[in-house]
DNA sequence: GTAAGCCTTCCAGCCGACTGGAAGGTCAAG
DNA sequence: CTTGACCTTCCAGTCGGCTGGAAGGCTTAC
């Protein structure tokens, strides 16, 4: 399977597999006689997982080292568990920051809609008393 | 004032102010005969403006939209109330879609769980069968 | 006079994950 | 034989918000 087939299989961009495969998250595959690259149908399995592993917000960084792991034959679960829990806590400490942050945004759009436009004070009132 | 003390007073560093100032946000200052920048008092508000605007997770670019604005003598409030409503919705759909990876990251915690991490399968059942 | 600690400019790099484009090779259809 | 779709490599740029460093000038205290 050349690229383009392997990229309309997975839907990732031939760009994006390629840039995956420099940073170390596809191992290089085989080549046709011309130096096209050749997948087999596990590049497929593994251009899924780390799709998935994306949807569940590990960095590319985070997926290799799991990746490698599991290269070398060790079931990499443990450590993944780890993972997934240390994301898990830096997901929620996100969202509680933009839950703050809603919260600023709502006081301000409650100050707006109590407020006439021509008493605009400084930069702006809204804002600007913070 | 120089930008050191103004920095100090802000609690904003003196590259940030300069970066600032190089980015439109904050105008450029009179200069002392030997070229140090020489800042008034209103600096120091416009500064807490810009700060207090980034607390409220707008950008460079949407603050500096509002400061022209402003600096054109148009009261700019109603532009902000606008961008305050725009700014609500998007934080509003990161904060769905973190709540979406949280609910995958709480699924997969559970899976590792419940695994015994022997039975580890392609690259890792945890995510694999996500 | 000299040392410390300001200040100036400009240019480069960082993070993450691509994406665009140039310049060229290969392959199948018409 | 040519067209066009595919493939290759490599380098540069994108986004946002700084941050670091070099190379030099100014000010103040001792």
């Amino acid at each position: 399977m050349k690229i383009g087939e392997l990229s309309a299989r997975c839907g990732v961009p031939t760009k994006t597999i390629r840039f995956w495969e420099a940073e170390g998250l596809v191992p290089e595959p085989a080549r046709t006689p011309s130096g096209y690259r050749d997948y087999d149908g596990a590049a497929a399995d593994r251009i899924g997982f780390i799709r998935r592993a994306q949807a569940a917000s590990f960095t590319l960084a985070q997926i290799r080292q799991v990746l490698d792991i599991s290269d070398t034959g060790e079931p990499p679960c443990e450590h993944v568990a780890v993972a997934v829990t240390e994301r898990l806590r830096e997901v929620e400490a996100r969202i509680a920051e933009l839950e703050a942050t809603r919260a600023h945004l709502q006081e301000l759009a409650a100050r707006a809609a109590a407020q006439d436009p021509a008493t605009c004070e400084d930069y702006c009132s809204i804002i600007s008393r913070g």
